[in-house]
DNA sequence: CAATATACTTCGCATATGACAAGTAATGGT
DNA sequence: ACCATTACTTGTCATATGCGAAGTATATTG
């Protein structure tokens, strides 16, 4: 319930709302290599994690696999366009470890939020966020150089650093696992 | 009142509604140069562009100016990070041509935004595509080639390559102006 | 525990892209 | 209309980064 509690409980919520929320969510288990999601799909729920750790990944123009996002701790697996939007999902979600993660269903997450204002607020204020920190990874991504993004990483995701292989942190900073290799010799 | 409509008036929206909203906007002028936002401020407002080019841009590790994005025809000009959690502005906004927008204040938004729910759902509406938008910018810059990004801006804003500038465009699309004269002629 | 696969490092080499500079073209202000 | 500035192109050269391969280390599986 950690991650769940994390979550929704920061708010001026009474308990019975919080049971309706804790409710609409369901105890579900991945294996390592698992996916949640796949390129193409229409996704009709979104995960927090228990624990473990998940990737989302795109193909590039010559095919390499490009780490965009990792998901650890309590964090949203959610792909936007996919489930709000209902748009074949750009990204594939997969898993890095087994994971144990609170599922909720794109039905029941639409009757909270329309029935639960605290909940609502809670979504909207997500989604801010969520913007925020998409944005913030872009202007990281073309104004710094890779060096510096390693460096960040170590700082702000240092469990990513350890549970992560190389080629998916080097391909999540923008360079090659031989960069990278070079990166960290040099430090 | 056109790019007003543009965006309020596709919804299931009853006039008198409709007339609160419209009055929450003021027109404004820019002119060619103005900044409707500099790094590090804290946004009071958004604006819905009439007419003009605007632009988004911040700075690299070396200093250079990158543009991060384009904003014409209809388009709302908002820095989300700015405007909704008062965080300090990672960009600046700069008009490229005389501008004229209406311009909404924060608290207006507001109280609409609690008022009028066919409001707050254009602006969960609103929120939702821009995450879209956002992530499909990200993902089209680090999976495309620089070719590919610039045959994409030329078949989705032709209005973008025709009025701004070759520096502006280049760093747009993550590369040098002179890299990129050299790819128009190769077409 | 051995065998095999996967992960990571490091090398030499190729290449795309950037930096700098020069030249031409276009634009803007007085 | 002129001059100055800015915009764009094109050249040479430098360099960071990628690629392929080889070597070492670590992890996985039967």
């Amino acid at each position: 319930m950690k991650a769940l509690l994390h979550h929704y409980q920061n708010l001026a919520i009474n308990q019975s709302d919080l049971d309706k929320i804790m409710m609409g969510h369901e105890l579900v288990q991945f294996s390592k290599n698992d996916f949640l999601l796949r390129k193409d799909e229409k996704a009709h729920e979104y995960y927090i994690l228990e624990s473990g750790l998940v990737r989302s990944f795109i193909h590039d123009y010559q095919g390499n696999e490009i780490t965009t996002d990792f998901f650890g701790n309590h964090d949203i697996v959610i792909e936007v366009t996919s489930l709000f939007l209902q748009f074949p999902s750009p990204e594939n979600l997969q898993c890095l470890t087994d994971c144990t993660a609170w599922k909720i269903d794109f039905n029941t997450f639409q009757t909270l939020y329309h029935t639960i204002p605290t909940f609502s607020e809670w979504g909207r204020s997500w989604m801010t966020f969520a913007l925020h920190t998409n944005k913030k990874r872009f202007i990281d991504m073309v104004s710094l150089s890779a060096t510096q993004r390693y460096q960040n990483l170590i700082k702000n995701k240092p469990q990513i650093i350890k549970q992560a292989a190389l080629k998916y942190i080097a391909s999540y900073l923008g360079i090659t696992d031989t960069s990278l290799s070079r990166i960290r010799k040099e430090q």
